[in-house]
DNA sequence: ATTCATAAAGTCATCTGATGAATTGATTAA
DNA sequence: TTAATCAATTCATCAGATGACTTTATGAAT
């Protein structure tokens, strides 16, 4: 017999979810505007309110909407991610292994992200990517900010090299471990060489050298990576934070 | 003020999906292992029904759990992955430009876990490249065993490359799109050259010889990129599939 | 004995209706 | 103006019941 289809049911809750997220998409929602409320959800399609929220619930996890307790249900950031953070993290602090593995990781990505921009990259990319550096000049003092901007830098090429997976593969990355990330910036690296590395990138690709801009972003990563292996991950959990009780 | 962080409140649902997970962790259950009933679970945690299964439909999400309507929730295939593919994807059919940026993507990554691989791989590693090629030496007339086959045998790659993070990066980009993929690597390569790749990249490997290995490697993609430039996306939906009513 | 249809039990899916908890904004008092 | 209070909105959770699907056991027919 010729292999079927597996032909699974179709679930109420997760054939809301897909409706909705088509909803949001063809009405061309950005992110963080409001949802209807529940109940005049569950009154339009005309189901229960469990299985409306069984339906938010999942489009939760996939980064489409984002709900607050009392206010209401907004857009969220991840609408059109193909992949996503996996929204259950227990998040036990990571190995130094998986640090080294997520930086060693990135290389490969970052570089052919830098390769690709410096072929596509229009002038208002290349000035964006100044602007980041402008404002991180000015911000020296504000680490927060200044982490920030260095993601920002980082991503804005992946945006530039016009391939979308892998913007969002930097993107994605980004966003894992992302306190310890920031701990290993803040301590490993120096925050001029760091800004130094970003000014001479973007120079190489002002210049369209392809060779340069890959080798400094390489070395660039190299640099980090090779600095994390000194790191001792027990002095991470230093930092003061408010769990809830 | 210092900043403070946001301090998110916790709802219970999200506590349970953690507390769960934590759990199915914790006892080491192997994919597929069958889970309490929501009836048990909601007596357990002594909550509501409802919550349970919203706690459920987030992990469902995260690929934690997989619920078989009328049979029962059993463990899922991602539990360790940090993140997933989009569990709410609509499947418009991609367009030209969208497979090209998969592929593009999946070219440094591949292309470093080959590297990696060559450094790191045993002989265990070997064996089980060795014996994904054998049996797709036999089954040179099963397309469709080929074709799960081929991608064991890239994602065989990636785990020898002993860094879990592109491993896990390899294993989701192979299943965006799955169907069309496996659709271009039927229509547009040959399954001789296709095995012949693979045979000489293990070969490659046994022989530690890395420059060669990443060769064949970057160059079996490209020509899969390359021939993919001559596709006409209309072509692919031709098969024919089982929609429910 | 094997196969097939049927029944029963187990389990998920969904509904209705109600109450609690958090946020927001308007109102009021100092 | 500022701060405290209250009411309306909205999400969060509960309880109990019914329907739908799957699996397993049972029994009849070949």
């Amino acid at each position: 017999m010729e292999r079927l289809t597996p032909l699974r049911r179709q679930n109420l809750s997760d054939n809301l979810a897909l409706q909705l997220k088509k909803f949001i998409i063809a009405r061309n929602y950005e992110s963080g505007s409001r949802l209807p409320t529940v109940a005049e959800l569950a009154q339009r399609f005309a189901v229960g309110q469990p299985t409306i929220r069984e339906a938010i619930k999942k489009l939760e996890a996939a980064g489409v909407v984002r709900v607050r307790h009392g206010s209401g249900m907004f857009v969220g950031e991840l609408v059109h991610h193909l992949f996503l953070p996996n929204p259950v993290l227990n998040h036990e602090p990571p190995s130094k292994k998986m640090m080294l593995d997520l930086i060693e990781a990135k290389i490969p990505i970052e570089v052919q992200a830098i390769a690709d921009a410096i072929e596509r990259i229009d002038d208002e990319g290349i000035q964006r990517l100044q602007d980041i550096l402008d404002e991180a000049q000015n911000r020296s003092s504000d680490s927060e900010r200044l982490y920030e901007l260095n993601i920002e830098f980082h991503k804005e090429i992946a945006r530039a090299s016009g391939n979308y997976l892998i913007y969002q593969i930097i993107d994605v990355l980004s966003t894992l471990y992302k306190e310890e990330q920031r701990f290993l910036i803040d301590h490993f690296l120096s925050k001029d060489d760091d800004l130094n590395d970003h000014l001479r990138m973007l120079e190489a690709i002002r210049k369209k050298n392809k060779e340069q801009a890959t080798e400094i972003m390489r070395r660039h990563l190299e640099d980090f990576r090779n600095s994390v292996q000194h790191w001792d991950p027990v002095l991470i959990s230093n930092e003061v934070s408010y769990e809830p009780v």
